[in-house]
DNA sequence: ACAAAAGTACGACGATTGTCGTTGACAAAC
DNA sequence: GTTTGTCAACGACAATCGTCGTACTTTTGT
């Protein structure tokens, strides 16, 4: 009974997704004012590609009241992943360990997550050599 | 600096653009027997884009002969640089830690490249440990 | 009660993308 | 030296995207 495809959400509609995924929900007036904070555009196109990504499946409406009410239809990870993958595939050639490798040197990352990282390396080092360290 | 900016590639343009980074450099009609092995597509369709790519300033066009050669404009560690910045920003928030920890668990890694990270990672950690950044 | 404001729906538009077909120049094969 | 094949260039096409204006309906304010 799963799904089929999770559609692949445009740049628009992805800035609209993170805004949910903050903010929870939201009318559209809402989700174009924070819009309208960083991106000068009007509220008949963020209407519209509200409305765009309930066809498409990416956002659920309440229609109860006048003012609809908007909710992203999958989880942020959801999405990140397959965009992840979709990028892992196209430009890094498959290699998530060139993909990490880039994003650790490149872009700062806090102490804590470093250190979440490392829990992770441990554990998945330990699987696959089920010896000590070198 | 002389950064201007580098474009965008899209789908189909980044699928030449991995032709290009593993196989060095062709003509059109080698790129698109290469890419037709995976994708059905015409060879004036592989033309086009590379045409395009050409005046985007993706590919160099050596047309000395008649079956012009192409290759990338860029590396290809610079392209996946831009792109992994891009999705940083547009999907994760910026948080490169969640697209780490999403890419390890997510996408098996070799055992070489574990290590790899780890080295990174250790050096990252000893650095804001001793002494802070510049 | 009536006008103003707020909201959704709809259509149009320019730009971009990927797709081909056709054309004309040139080279190769016969 | 014709004919056949290869190639770059160009234009056309449908689909998608982001943009917005307009129309119509429902609330709200006075």
């Amino acid at each position: 009974m799963s799904k089929y495809k999770l559609p692949r959400p445009t740049e628009a509609e992805l800035e609209i997704l993170q805004i949910l995924w903050e903010h929870g929900s939201g009318t559209v007036r809402e989700i174009h004012e924070i819009l309208a904070i960083t991106k000068k555009t009007g509220y008949t196109t963020t209407l519209k590609i509200l409305q765009k990504m309930t066809d498409k499946g990416l956002v659920k409406r309440n229609e109860s009241q006048r003012s609809h009410i908007y909710e992203a239809a999958f989880q942020a990870e959801q999405t990140q992943k397959q965009l992840l993958g979709d990028l892992l595939k196209r430009a890094f050639s498959g290699d998530p360990g060139k993909l990490v490798l880039q994003a650790l040197s490149e872009h700062k990352t806090s102490p804590e997550e470093l250190a979440e990282i490392r829990k992770v390396l441990d554990d998945l080092e330990s699987r696959t050599k089920k010896r000590g360290k070198k």
